[in-house]
DNA sequence: GCATTAACACGTA
DNA sequence: TACGTGTTAATGC
């Protein structure tokens, strides 16, 4: 994906006028950042809002006794870092990349110059914030409720639901080892319900990365 | 009982 | 070589 193709894709542009187009494609910058790189640390002050291009990252944070805890996985397409800048405080959690990954960034003066004088830019965040909330929700009844194999099965759903086009990309480069991040349990848990949602049909499983069949039966598990 | 950690062999980039 | 995968055994809640 292309950065002409993540704002095209991107609803909240589309509501903007030709000047604050314009605006946004001029102060927007593009930045890659390697497997396991950083895009922004817990602590950091908040100076753009994110949107990703390609590749895969996740919200991350790390416990004093130094385990690590995944909160959220975010595919291309995705826009995201809005929380921070609204509440004008420092990041509040480690955004890292699983593989190399091309971001778009929004500088803040932008991003609060479009809250203030666009309307259809407010509504468009008050949808994806609804939309985070809901997902968060999900996650905590999908870990009190659910099975180990469909807790695995909504984390992989949830990342291609955010898609805005499902069917371009079915495949996910990740692997087993932060699947088990995501979803909450060890790798080796992981690897046993994958097997299990493969032998279902769901999914096929290879080195490194897993195809999705049918999302509707993963949600569903 | 079930998931986790630890450990190992094996295959792939 | 370094990393991801598949598997088993010991350990812990």
């Amino acid at each position: 994906m292309r950065i002409d193709d993540l704002l095209d894709g991107s609803l909240w542009i589309h509501g903007l006028t030709k000047e604050e187009q314009e605006v946004v494609r001029k102060e927007m910058i593009v930045k890659v950042i390697p497997a396991d790189g950083f895009v922004c640390h817990r602590g950091e002050t908040s100076d753009y809002w994110f949107g990703l291009i390609s590749g895969l990252v996740k919200m991350n944070n790390v416990s004093l006794t130094g385990k690590a805890v995944t909160l959220l996985g975010i595919p291309a397409g995705v826009w995201f870092g809005e929380g921070s800048l609204l509440k004008n405080e420092p990041r509040k959690y480690d955004v890292v990349a699983l593989r190399q990954s091309e971001l778009a960034l929004l500088p803040k003066a932008v991003f609060n110059w479009l809250l203030e004088n666009n309307l259809s830019f407010n509504r468009y965040l008050i949808d994806l914030l609804n939309n985070r909330l809901g997902q968060f929700i999900a996650a905590v009844e999908n870990e009190r409720l659910l099975d180990v194999e469909a807790r695995v099965a909504r984390s992989l759903a949830s990342m291609f639901e955010t898609q805005l086009s499902p069917k371009i990309n079915q495949t996910l480069q990740i692997s087993q080892e932060e699947l088990g991040h995501l979803a909450g349990v060890s790798r080796q848990r992981a690897n046993a319900a994958l097997k299990i949602l493969e032998e279902n049909g769901l999914l096929t499983v290879n080195y490194g990365e897993i195809k999705i069949l049918d999302l509707d039966g993963l949600k569903d598990f």
